[in-house]
DNA sequence: TTTACTTTTTGATATAGGTCAAATGGAGAT
DNA sequence: ATCTCCATTTGACCTATATCAAAAAGTAAA
């Protein structure tokens, strides 16, 4: 889906409204594996994907990379708490494919969340919807055998293997890719 | 920390706008063991807890029940994403002591939303806030031993497990109640 | 205080998944 | 085609935690 369709399918924006919040948003080409900010800095920058896709990891103190999240095409990428709360970001943001984003900084978020109520409400809402996902996850992780998160990994997100190492795709799934081969060469 | 406190420590309320918030939220004396929301109704109220406590709760599919969070005195309580979008809880919401709490319906709760748009500001900064709990909560549960789990929760609320039955945070911690007892047996 | 009931602890055993190390496979560069 | 370098798979073994079962400790009622 694409950004301007994302905002209205929440909240009705007029089309002068619509216009204002697209013009502070800024579209960047982004080159596979670049990292868009790192753990311990603010994130400064919420990012739409438009085509392509990216991942958020931090590294444990053993040095292993850890995926916490994966966003696709049609989703909001960023450290969420980071950049609205302006506090040192846990995770880093990476992209994952050559991909089309569209950003926009902190200050003219906060310019269009004191300028419109809408805007306020849209945050409010995409902030409930990335919660419930992530207590979705955190109920898999927590109580779901290795093989139940990987099948329904793929139910949900069928491409994802083809498109990611399969490191990322362990890790995000709380096991080690040893585990999650084992787990492939199982299947049917 | 007092409702009227919780709203003003993260948007500047007048005095004005502050009662009439207050205003929409009605105060209720719940008795120990009290269910608020049940599993796949829609939770129509959100409490904030101004003493006792709470927690919420689901059921696996042999019956077991897993606890997903506490509340405590000054947080406030419910099944955010059923509340918000209005749709049908996963959880249950459960009084553990006898409590006072204060509640707003969701009906209220849109009004206020509508009406004031520093209101829409104060919930899309809850949203964030629970967010970063449960995304905390998803590293602890996803990458550490039951035993750091246990120091880490014990730090954080040092009164809980004098409050609740062990089977509550066992299962709150994602672990066996058997395992938590040992943990605890081996404490300094 | 005795009885009945619930919660917690302890013990013995089982297992999912981790760790470490080596082998295989694949993709790009020369 | 061959070499190099990573990613993935496989194998052998290990460990944290689960499971099952029973004993002990608390709690509340009679």
């Amino acid at each position: 889906m694409k950004l301007a369709d994302f905002l209205l399918t929440s909240v009705p924006f007029s089309q002068e409204e619509l216009n204002d919040i697209l013009s502070h948003f800024e579209k960047e080409y982004v080159k596979k594996n670049q990292v868009l900010i790192r753990e311990g800095r603010v994130c400064n920058k919420l990012y739409f994907v438009d085509l392509g896709m990216g991942r958020s990891y931090y590294l444990k103190k053993d040095g292993k990379e850890v995926t916490q999240w994966f966003f696709g095409a049609g989703e909001f990428m960023s450290s969420a708490d980071s950049f609205f709360k302006q506090t040192p970001s846990f995770y880093y943001l990476e992209i994952l494919e050559d991909s089309i984003v569209y950003s926009i900084s902190n200050e003219n978020m906060d310019f269009l969340l004191a300028k419109y109520h809408k805007m306020e409400k849209f945050i409010r809402l995409l902030a409930i919807d990335i919660l419930s996902n992530v207590i979705l996850k955190l109920n898999a992780i927590q109580f779901q055998t290795a093989r139940e998160r990987y099948d329904y990994m793929i139910s949900e997100f069928p491409d994802i293997s083809h498109r990611v190492p399969l490191s990322h795709i362990a890790s995000y799934l709380g096991m080690t890719q040893e585990t999650l081969s084992r787990i492939r060469r199982n299947d049917s």
